[in-house]
DNA sequence: GCTCATATGGTGTATATACACGTCAATCGT
DNA sequence: ACGATTGACGTGTATATACACCATATGAGC
């Protein structure tokens, strides 16, 4: 009967999943640095967009989208959270009704809030793996996200 | 001002945070085996837990939610969701509440569909990597696991 | 000017994730 | 016997993710 699977088959899953583990490793990953910026009253998330809004000051939501390999709508939602807590201001439609996307003061203030415990999330991390392993993770990561 | 960040730093946290990476990488995997799966009804996730649940019998949500590195709560919603559709039968509470989880029949079948589909998003994977670096990323991915 | 392709945005809906909290069952120490 | 502890479960609430769909704006070609 071809509507049933050998085990062979799950266990290959199981252990050979790129996704399986690509998602385990966010997760675990995720839950690190969520605890350590809960004192800043941000998520990771919110964080990474906020660096991300801070650094260039994207011209729209679609351009800032894909920097971060994320869905433009779960952009607008991420960002409608963060113009509620006043941490952003979105500007008004432009050309092509593009919006501007920047901090507010409150934005700055806290991301420099947040900052010494994303820090301490990046140490916590190189001291569990050794600087050979966070390296080599590093390189791994920024391959499969360039081929995929 | 200590309340003010300067570029570099933003600019550090752009390039470096791991946590930033990791979830770029599942986002992009998970569309890659999301897509792939599409034709049998099943997302990357209830697949994986199917899997879990076929291979191990696990006797308890628990037990399953560690096996993957989820959270407890989130692998309730989850099968919850795989019951109403009735690819899994939740077992009745046990010794200390525990419930065993197993398979149905129409669960077994639609893990035998989706699995040739599986195989097609690990294909596309080991195509666009090459074989060295996803060798190279199973191995960074299952020390990042292992020590997070 | 009109039409159409393209770019940008937002909403509806559904699933995924996780913390806080409460519930219930078994076990342990006294 | 019984209170405290531990283990397991589920819900409330909130955020994160993404597809389907629709609305609006610009520019190209006619």
């Amino acid at each position: 009967m071809s509507d049933e699977i050998p085990d062979e088959a799950l266990a290959h899953v199981a252990a050979d999943c790129v996704c399986r583990r690509a998602r385990m490793v966010a997760r675990k990953v995720t839950r690190v640095y969520d605890e350590a910026l809960r004192p800043a009253g941000l998520k990771i998330t919110q964080f990474t967009l906020l660096v991300a809004i801070g650094k260039g000051a994207p011209g729209s939501v679609s351009l800032l989208a894909e920097a971060l390999a994320m869905e433009r709508t779960t952009v607008v939602r991420n960002l409608q959270l963060l113009e509620k807590d006043g941490l952003i201001r979105i500007g008004p439609e432009g050309i092509r009704r593009a919006r501007a996307i920047r901090l507010t003061r409150a934005g700055r203030e806290r991301l420099a809030t947040a900052y010494p415990y994303w820090e301490k999330a990046q140490e916590t991390l190189r001291q569990r793996l050794g600087d050979d392993d966070l390296q080599l993770t590093r390189t791994a990561l920024e391959k499969l996200a360039r081929a995929v």
